[in-house]
DNA sequence: ACCGCACCCTGAGCGC
DNA sequence: TGCGCTCAGGGTGCGG
């Protein structure tokens, strides 16, 4: 679940084996959702060209080629985006971890899932975006082409302010969580941090958005940055199928107060952390501090 | 315009 | 041991 400081995080790290590098060969796998660009048209269309920069947006890595095209990808939920050169339990099986020894938990070897493989010209390590579940998205941008998804993209959570939220939370009948969660309205934020973000403002993520203050929106937003901002300084959530580039473990998930916390006590007041469904998704949070 | 929901997908974890 | 089930959820697109 690659969240804003997950994607971040995966930014700068993998930025120094892509920026300056001109790629070579590209392999994939079959054509499927996953590519919204076809394999083939991926295939010729980054073969030879030269990573300039890569930015995020939102939860999207953006990489500038030097023709002025743009590659996007998109982590979704299960997308992990590495060096060939990382060794990392995550990259097994969890029924295979533990079961070898660090010294024979050596290179990992691409799979049915890696979906993308960057070979570069210098043949120094390889690229690799893995996503099991494809929730990802991989699409190649021609030079000067508009990106819908882009373009459909709100303010970036890191730059939000109370005063905006609060304008886009008037006349919103959504629970606020929800929300947080819309990325037309900001980009980046997902459960976790919607929910740690609630936490920290006190408020409980069912508010219907209308309702929420000016007072409350300050909160929501400062909350928002500083819990992503330490996540981001911590190298993120370590969770679930996340791994950062270099392989190296996040450790925000040591900072959680309510995420995955169900039934556990609140940090701050001892109450049980709740845990109810919103809009399909699980929402966490302290029914005391959460009014 | 807005909202709720189904859907895409696979692996982990559970009960039996 | 293994099977079948449920759950996880980012984002899109649909119907109401």
């Amino acid at each position: 679940m690659p969240e804003l400081p997950e994607v971040e995080t995966t930014r700068r790290r993998i930025a120094p084996l892509l920026v300056g590098r001109t790629i070579d060969a590209v392999h994939t796998t079959a054509p499927s959702y996953f590519f919204l660009t076809p394999p083939a048209a991926l295939r010729r269309a980054l073969g030879g060209r030269r990573v300039q920069r890569l930015a995020r947006q939102g939860k999207y890595l953006v990489a500038r080629l030097d023709d002025g095209s743009r590659l996007l990808l998109h982590l979704g939920m299960t997308g992990q985006l590495f060096s060939s050169a990382v060794t990392s339990p995550r990259l097994l099986r969890a029924s295979a971890r533990g079961s070898l020894a660090p010294e024979a938990q050596s290179r990992f070897t691409p799979d049915e899932h890696t979906h993308l493989r960057l070979h570069f010209r210098d043949a120094g390590p390889e690229v690799f975006l893995r996503d099991a579940r494809k929730f990802g998205k991989v699409q190649w941008l021609a030079p000067g082409a508009a990106s819908e998804r882009l373009d459909r993209l709100g303010v970036d959570a890191l730059e939000v302010t109370g005063a905006a939220l609060f304008a886009a939370s008037r006349a919103r009948s959504v629970a606020v969580k929800n929300l947080l969660l819309d990325q037309a309205v900001l980009a980046g934020v997902g459960n976790i941090y919607a929910d740690e973000a609630l936490f920290g403002a006190g408020v409980r993520p069912t508010r219907r958005a209308g309702r929420v203050t000016r007072d409350e929106s300050e909160r929501i937003a400062s909350a928002l940055r500083r819990v992503l901002l330490r996540s981001i300084e911590t190298g993120g959530s370590s969770i679930s199928d996340y791994i950062s580039p270099d392989g190296a473990d996040g450790a925000y998930q040591d900072e959680r107060r309510v995420y995955a916390r169900e039934g556990e006590p609140c940090l701050v007041c001892g109450a049980r952390v709740k845990r109810i469904v919103l809009g399909q998704r699980s929402a966490h949070y302290c029914p005391r501090c959460q009014q």
